[in-house]
DNA sequence: ACATAATAGTTCAAACATGAACATTAAACA
DNA sequence: TGTTTAATGTTCATGTTTGAACTATTATGT
Protein backbone atom coordinates (compact mmCIF):
# COMPACT_ATOMS: atom_id res chain seq x y z
CA UNK A 1 0.00 0.00 0.00
CA UNK A 2 1.54 3.09 -1.47
CA UNK A 3 0.65 6.10 0.86
CA UNK A 4 0.57 8.82 -2.15
CA UNK A 5 -1.82 6.83 -4.00
CA UNK A 6 -4.34 7.89 -1.21
CA UNK A 7 -3.19 11.47 -1.23
CA UNK A 8 -6.10 13.64 -2.70
CA UNK A 9 -3.69 15.51 -4.60
CA UNK A 10 -4.03 12.94 -7.23
CA UNK A 11 -7.67 12.65 -6.73
CA UNK A 12 -9.04 14.72 -9.64
CA UNK A 13 -12.34 15.72 -7.26
CA UNK A 14 -10.26 17.48 -5.11
CA UNK A 15 -7.65 19.05 -7.57
CA UNK A 16 -10.94 20.06 -9.16
CA UNK A 17 -12.83 21.51 -6.24
CA UNK A 18 -9.75 23.69 -5.23
CA UNK A 19 -9.98 25.05 -8.98
CA UNK A 20 -14.00 25.86 -8.16
CA UNK A 21 -12.74 27.17 -4.60
CA UNK A 22 -9.73 29.46 -5.74
CA UNK A 23 -12.12 30.86 -8.72
CA UNK A 24 -14.38 31.77 -6.01
CA UNK A 25 -11.76 33.15 -4.35
CA UNK A 26 -10.22 35.34 -6.58
CA UNK A 27 -13.11 36.73 -8.09
CA UNK A 28 -14.85 37.62 -4.84
CA UNK A 29 -11.27 40.06 -4.55
CA UNK A 30 -11.55 41.23 -7.73
CA UNK A 31 -15.30 42.29 -6.52
CA UNK A 32 -14.07 43.75 -3.76
CA UNK A 33 -11.72 46.36 -5.77
CA UNK A 34 -13.87 47.47 -8.07
CA UNK A 35 -16.77 48.13 -5.85
CA UNK A 36 -14.45 50.70 -4.14
CA UNK A 37 -15.51 53.31 -6.21
CA UNK A 38 -19.27 52.73 -4.83
CA UNK A 39 -18.23 52.91 -1.35
CA UNK A 40 -19.46 49.24 -1.38
CA UNK A 41 -18.27 45.87 0.44
CA UNK A 42 -19.64 42.27 -1.44
CA UNK A 43 -21.46 41.65 1.42
CA UNK A 44 -23.31 44.69 1.53
CA UNK A 45 -24.20 43.98 -1.88
CA UNK A 46 -25.41 40.59 -1.38
CA UNK A 47 -27.61 42.72 0.92
CA UNK A 48 -28.72 45.36 -1.70
CA UNK A 49 -29.57 42.00 -4.18
CA UNK A 50 -31.65 40.33 -1.60
CA UNK A 51 -33.94 43.27 -0.92
CA UNK A 52 -34.23 43.87 -4.12
CA UNK A 53 -35.27 40.78 -5.04
CA UNK A 54 -37.00 39.96 -1.84
CA UNK A 55 -38.85 43.33 -0.57
CA UNK A 56 -40.30 43.08 2.34
CA UNK A 57 -37.93 40.34 4.24
CA UNK A 58 -37.04 40.13 7.62
CA UNK A 59 -33.66 39.97 9.17
CA UNK A 60 -33.81 36.34 9.86
CA UNK A 61 -34.68 35.70 6.28
CA UNK A 62 -32.12 37.98 5.23
CA UNK A 63 -29.21 35.81 7.47
CA UNK A 64 -30.50 32.50 5.80
CA UNK A 65 -30.48 33.25 2.54
CA UNK A 66 -26.86 34.78 2.97
CA UNK A 67 -25.43 32.15 4.85
CA UNK A 68 -24.30 34.19 8.10
CA UNK A 69 -25.79 34.47 11.33
CA UNK A 70 -28.19 36.72 12.53
CA UNK A 71 -26.02 39.14 14.20
CA UNK A 72 -23.91 39.72 11.48
CA UNK A 73 -26.45 41.41 9.78
CA UNK A 74 -27.32 43.07 12.74
CA UNK A 75 -23.83 44.58 12.39
CA UNK A 76 -24.52 45.23 8.56
CA UNK A 77 -27.26 47.23 8.51
CA UNK A 78 -26.34 50.08 10.27
CA UNK A 79 -24.50 51.29 8.06
CA UNK A 80 -26.75 51.23 5.22
CA UNK A 81 -29.05 52.01 7.03
CA UNK A 82 -27.40 55.73 7.87
CA UNK A 83 -26.27 56.05 3.81
CA UNK A 84 -29.91 55.70 3.01
CA UNK A 85 -30.04 53.07 1.18
CA UNK A 86 -32.48 51.23 2.89
CA UNK A 87 -35.15 51.05 5.49
CA UNK A 88 -36.35 48.99 9.21
CA UNK A 89 -40.15 48.92 9.54
CA UNK A 90 -41.35 47.18 12.33
CA UNK A 91 -44.05 44.46 10.92
CA UNK A 92 -47.19 45.36 12.60
CA UNK A 93 -48.65 41.90 13.22
CA UNK A 94 -45.32 40.35 14.63
CA UNK A 95 -43.56 43.16 16.73
CA UNK A 96 -40.31 41.02 16.81
CA UNK A 97 -39.65 41.60 13.13
CA UNK A 98 -37.91 44.39 10.94
CA UNK A 99 -39.14 44.09 7.49
CA UNK A 100 -36.40 45.49 5.46
CA UNK A 101 -37.04 47.35 2.25
CA UNK A 102 -34.68 49.50 -0.32
CA UNK A 103 -34.99 53.14 -0.79
CA UNK A 104 -34.62 54.66 -3.98
CA UNK A 105 -31.46 55.62 -3.36
CA UNK A 106 -30.31 52.06 -2.40
CA UNK A 107 -31.79 50.90 -5.47
CA UNK A 108 -29.84 53.16 -7.96
CA UNK A 109 -26.57 52.05 -6.00
CA UNK A 110 -27.24 48.55 -6.77
CA UNK A 111 -28.46 49.12 -9.95
CA UNK A 112 -24.42 50.58 -10.85
CA UNK A 113 -23.48 48.09 -8.54
CA UNK A 114 -24.54 45.30 -10.51
CA UNK A 115 -23.16 46.49 -13.60
CA UNK A 116 -19.70 46.12 -11.94
CA UNK A 117 -20.73 42.69 -10.59
CA UNK A 118 -22.15 41.69 -13.71
CA UNK A 119 -19.17 42.75 -15.92
CA UNK A 120 -17.10 40.86 -13.96
CA UNK A 121 -19.02 37.54 -13.72
CA UNK A 122 -19.36 37.88 -18.26
CA UNK A 123 -15.81 37.92 -18.42
CA UNK A 124 -15.73 34.88 -16.03
CA UNK A 125 -18.04 33.13 -17.35
CA UNK A 126 -17.92 33.81 -20.80
CA UNK A 127 -15.03 31.56 -21.62
CA UNK A 128 -17.64 28.40 -21.23
CA UNK A 129 -20.51 27.72 -23.62
CA UNK A 130 -23.85 28.22 -22.41
CA UNK A 131 -24.46 24.39 -22.05
CA UNK A 132 -21.42 24.04 -19.83
CA UNK A 133 -22.16 27.28 -17.41
CA UNK A 134 -25.37 25.21 -17.43
CA UNK A 135 -23.81 22.57 -16.32
CA UNK A 136 -22.03 23.81 -13.64
CA UNK A 137 -25.06 25.94 -11.52
CA UNK A 138 -26.40 23.16 -12.07
CA UNK A 139 -23.91 20.52 -10.23
CA UNK A 140 -23.04 23.79 -7.88
CA UNK A 141 -26.73 23.55 -7.24
CA UNK A 142 -26.66 19.97 -6.06
CA UNK A 143 -23.82 20.57 -4.13
CA UNK A 144 -25.33 23.07 -1.93
CA UNK A 145 -28.26 20.73 -1.40
CA UNK A 146 -26.78 17.86 -0.30
CA UNK A 147 -23.59 19.42 1.73
CA UNK A 148 -26.80 21.42 3.65
CA UNK A 149 -27.48 18.38 5.75
CA UNK A 150 -24.15 17.44 6.41
CA UNK B 1 -36.30 49.13 -23.51
CA UNK B 2 -37.33 47.21 -20.50
CA UNK B 3 -35.05 47.57 -18.09
CA UNK B 4 -36.11 43.95 -16.39
CA UNK B 5 -34.41 42.76 -19.15
CA UNK B 6 -31.16 43.96 -18.15
CA UNK B 7 -31.28 42.85 -14.73
CA UNK B 8 -28.91 40.07 -13.73
CA UNK B 9 -31.25 37.25 -12.18
CA UNK B 10 -32.27 36.48 -15.69
CA UNK B 11 -29.28 36.07 -17.11
CA UNK B 12 -28.01 32.04 -17.09
CA UNK B 13 -24.47 33.23 -16.20
CA UNK B 14 -25.01 35.26 -13.65
CA UNK B 15 -27.42 32.98 -11.67
CA UNK B 16 -24.72 29.94 -12.45
CA UNK B 17 -21.93 31.65 -10.91
CA UNK B 18 -24.30 32.82 -7.76
CA UNK B 19 -24.91 28.91 -7.25
CA UNK B 20 -20.73 28.23 -7.65
CA UNK B 21 -20.28 30.74 -4.77
CA UNK B 22 -23.04 29.48 -2.85
CA UNK B 23 -21.32 26.00 -3.04
CA UNK B 24 -17.94 27.24 -2.14
CA UNK B 25 -19.77 29.01 1.03
CA UNK B 26 -21.53 25.84 2.25
CA UNK B 27 -18.60 23.96 1.78
CA UNK B 28 -16.02 26.05 3.63
CA UNK B 29 -18.65 26.42 6.56
CA UNK B 30 -19.29 22.73 6.78
CA UNK B 31 -15.32 21.97 6.32
CA UNK B 32 -15.01 24.59 9.30
CA UNK B 33 -17.32 22.76 12.13
CA UNK B 34 -15.84 19.22 10.94
CA UNK B 35 -12.62 20.61 11.55
CA UNK B 36 -13.14 22.27 15.00
CA UNK B 37 -12.22 18.26 16.60
CA UNK B 38 -9.05 18.67 15.04
CA UNK B 39 -9.02 22.68 16.20
CA UNK B 40 -7.78 23.66 12.79
CA UNK B 41 -9.69 26.18 10.79
CA UNK B 42 -9.50 25.91 6.92
CA UNK B 43 -7.03 28.84 6.43
CA UNK B 44 -4.90 26.42 8.80
CA UNK B 45 -5.11 23.49 7.18
CA UNK B 46 -4.84 25.33 3.61
CA UNK B 47 -1.21 26.29 5.00
CA UNK B 48 -0.19 22.98 6.19
CA UNK B 49 -0.98 21.38 2.68
CA UNK B 50 0.72 23.81 0.80
CA UNK B 51 3.67 23.50 3.06
CA UNK B 52 3.61 19.87 2.94
CA UNK B 53 3.35 20.42 -1.37
CA UNK B 54 5.83 22.90 -1.02
CA UNK B 55 8.74 22.41 1.56
CA UNK B 56 10.97 25.46 2.35
CA UNK B 57 8.82 28.22 0.99
CA UNK B 58 8.85 31.42 1.88
CA UNK B 59 6.09 33.56 3.71
CA UNK B 60 5.58 35.77 1.01
CA UNK B 61 5.11 32.45 -1.75
CA UNK B 62 3.04 31.08 0.67
CA UNK B 63 1.28 34.42 0.81
CA UNK B 64 1.03 34.70 -2.87
CA UNK B 65 -0.30 30.58 -3.09
CA UNK B 66 -3.52 31.54 -0.51
CA UNK B 67 -4.01 34.48 -2.25
CA UNK B 68 -4.19 36.45 1.15
CA UNK B 69 -1.49 39.37 2.22
CA UNK B 70 1.57 38.78 4.07
CA UNK B 71 0.55 40.34 7.07
CA UNK B 72 -2.12 37.60 7.53
CA UNK B 73 0.74 34.94 7.29
CA UNK B 74 2.27 36.70 10.11
CA UNK B 75 -0.88 36.55 12.29
CA UNK B 76 -1.14 32.67 11.18
CA UNK B 77 1.96 30.72 10.99
CA UNK B 78 2.65 31.65 15.18
CA UNK B 79 0.06 30.00 16.86
CA UNK B 80 1.00 26.50 14.41
CA UNK B 81 5.05 27.22 15.26
CA UNK B 82 4.00 26.91 19.16
CA UNK B 83 1.67 23.80 18.72
CA UNK B 84 4.75 22.46 16.91
CA UNK B 85 2.85 22.08 13.43
CA UNK B 86 5.39 23.57 11.91
CA UNK B 87 9.51 25.18 12.03
CA UNK B 88 10.42 28.73 11.10
CA UNK B 89 14.37 28.99 9.65
CA UNK B 90 15.91 32.00 8.44
CA UNK B 91 17.19 31.29 4.95
CA UNK B 92 21.07 31.69 5.10
CA UNK B 93 21.81 33.12 1.30
CA UNK B 94 19.09 35.47 1.74
CA UNK B 95 18.37 36.69 5.88
CA UNK B 96 15.39 38.21 4.59
CA UNK B 97 12.79 35.33 4.25
CA UNK B 98 11.96 32.98 6.80
CA UNK B 99 11.77 29.16 5.19
CA UNK B 100 9.32 27.07 6.11
CA UNK B 101 9.15 23.34 7.04
CA UNK B 102 6.29 21.19 8.59
CA UNK B 103 7.06 19.06 11.50
CA UNK B 104 6.64 15.28 12.16
CA UNK B 105 3.10 16.49 14.24
CA UNK B 106 2.36 19.05 11.44
CA UNK B 107 2.49 16.35 8.85
CA UNK B 108 0.52 13.51 10.52
CA UNK B 109 -2.34 16.39 11.80
CA UNK B 110 -2.39 17.40 8.56
CA UNK B 111 -3.07 13.59 7.09
CA UNK B 112 -6.07 13.69 9.68
CA UNK B 113 -7.49 17.04 8.61
CA UNK B 114 -7.28 15.86 4.99
CA UNK B 115 -9.53 12.86 5.72
CA UNK B 116 -11.75 15.37 6.74
CA UNK B 117 -11.49 17.20 3.71
CA UNK B 118 -11.12 14.93 1.39
CA UNK B 119 -14.32 13.09 2.45
CA UNK B 120 -16.86 16.39 2.49
CA UNK B 121 -15.39 16.91 -1.48
CA UNK B 122 -16.08 13.37 -2.04
CA UNK B 123 -19.18 13.93 -0.47
CA UNK B 124 -19.99 17.72 -2.54
CA UNK B 125 -18.52 16.04 -6.35
CA UNK B 126 -19.77 12.51 -6.19
CA UNK B 127 -22.53 14.18 -7.59
CA UNK B 128 -20.92 14.77 -10.93
CA UNK B 129 -19.67 12.18 -13.85
CA UNK B 130 -16.01 12.19 -14.26
CA UNK B 131 -16.13 14.07 -17.03
CA UNK B 132 -18.19 17.39 -15.57
CA UNK B 133 -16.08 17.51 -12.60
CA UNK B 134 -13.03 17.73 -14.89
CA UNK B 135 -14.79 20.24 -17.44
CA UNK B 136 -15.34 22.05 -13.60
CA UNK B 137 -11.97 22.02 -12.91
CA UNK B 138 -10.96 23.28 -16.30
CA UNK B 139 -13.17 26.05 -16.55
CA UNK B 140 -12.63 26.97 -12.80
CA UNK B 141 -8.72 27.31 -13.84
CA UNK B 142 -9.38 29.68 -16.80
CA UNK B 143 -11.42 31.91 -14.84
CA UNK B 144 -8.91 32.19 -12.09
CA UNK B 145 -6.06 32.44 -14.50
CA UNK B 146 -8.37 35.86 -16.72
CA UNK B 147 -9.21 37.29 -13.45
CA UNK B 148 -6.00 37.64 -12.67
CA UNK B 149 -5.03 40.31 -14.77
CA UNK B 150 -8.01 42.19 -14.20
C1' DA C 1 31.34 52.17 -4.27
C1' DC C 2 27.19 54.59 -3.35
C1' DA C 3 22.61 55.99 -3.73
C1' DT C 4 18.25 54.32 -4.98
C1' DA C 5 14.70 50.57 -5.74
C1' DA C 6 12.70 46.66 -4.51
C1' DT C 7 11.80 42.76 -1.42
C1' DA C 8 10.65 39.90 3.08
C1' DG C 9 8.71 40.07 7.11
C1' DT C 10 6.52 42.56 11.16
C1' DT C 11 3.46 45.71 13.69
C1' DC C 12 -0.64 48.03 14.43
C1' DA C 13 -5.28 49.85 14.04
C1' DA C 14 -9.56 49.23 11.85
C1' DA C 15 -13.12 46.43 9.67
C1' DC C 16 -15.42 42.16 9.73
C1' DA C 17 -17.58 37.68 11.09
C1' DT C 18 -18.76 34.63 14.68
C1' DG C 19 -21.20 32.48 18.60
C1' DA C 20 -23.00 32.77 23.14
C1' DA C 21 -25.89 35.22 26.27
C1' DC C 22 -29.68 38.29 26.55
C1' DA C 23 -34.46 40.92 26.05
C1' DT C 24 -38.68 41.04 23.87
C1' DT C 25 -42.49 38.99 21.71
C1' DA C 26 -45.17 35.08 19.89
C1' DA C 27 -46.68 30.25 19.87
C1' DA C 28 -47.78 25.79 22.10
C1' DC C 29 -50.01 23.43 25.34
C1' DA C 30 -51.56 22.14 29.93
C1' DT D 1 -55.70 31.31 31.51
C1' DG D 2 -50.94 30.59 32.73
C1' DT D 3 -46.60 28.39 31.89
C1' DT D 4 -43.29 26.81 28.93
C1' DT D 5 -41.05 26.80 24.61
C1' DA D 6 -39.54 28.95 20.42
C1' DA D 7 -38.34 32.89 17.47
C1' DT D 8 -36.44 37.69 16.32
C1' DG D 9 -33.15 40.86 16.91
C1' DT D 10 -29.29 42.97 19.82
C1' DT D 11 -25.05 43.12 22.53
C1' DC D 12 -20.63 41.80 23.56
C1' DA D 13 -16.18 39.37 23.63
C1' DT D 14 -13.27 36.86 20.59
C1' DG D 15 -10.71 35.76 16.64
C1' DT D 16 -9.66 36.84 11.66
C1' DT D 17 -8.37 39.61 7.66
C1' DT D 18 -6.82 43.61 5.76
C1' DG D 19 -3.85 47.54 4.32
C1' DA D 20 -0.60 51.01 5.52
C1' DA D 21 3.58 52.21 7.80
C1' DC D 22 7.91 50.38 9.41
C1' DT D 23 12.63 47.70 9.74
C1' DA D 24 16.01 45.02 7.74
C1' DT D 25 18.13 43.12 3.80
C1' DT D 26 19.20 42.59 -1.09
C1' DA D 27 19.25 44.36 -6.12
C1' DT D 28 19.80 47.82 -9.38
C1' DG D 29 21.92 51.54 -11.65
C1' DT D 30 25.27 55.31 -12.07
Amino acid sequence: MNIKQELPWDNPRFRNWVAVARACHVLERTLATKLTPLDLKPAQLDVLMNLYRHPGMSQHDLARKLLVGRSNITMLLPQLEARGLLRREGDEKDKRVLRLNLTEAGEALLMRALKVHMALIEKAMSQSTPEQCDMIGEQMRKIAEVLKEA
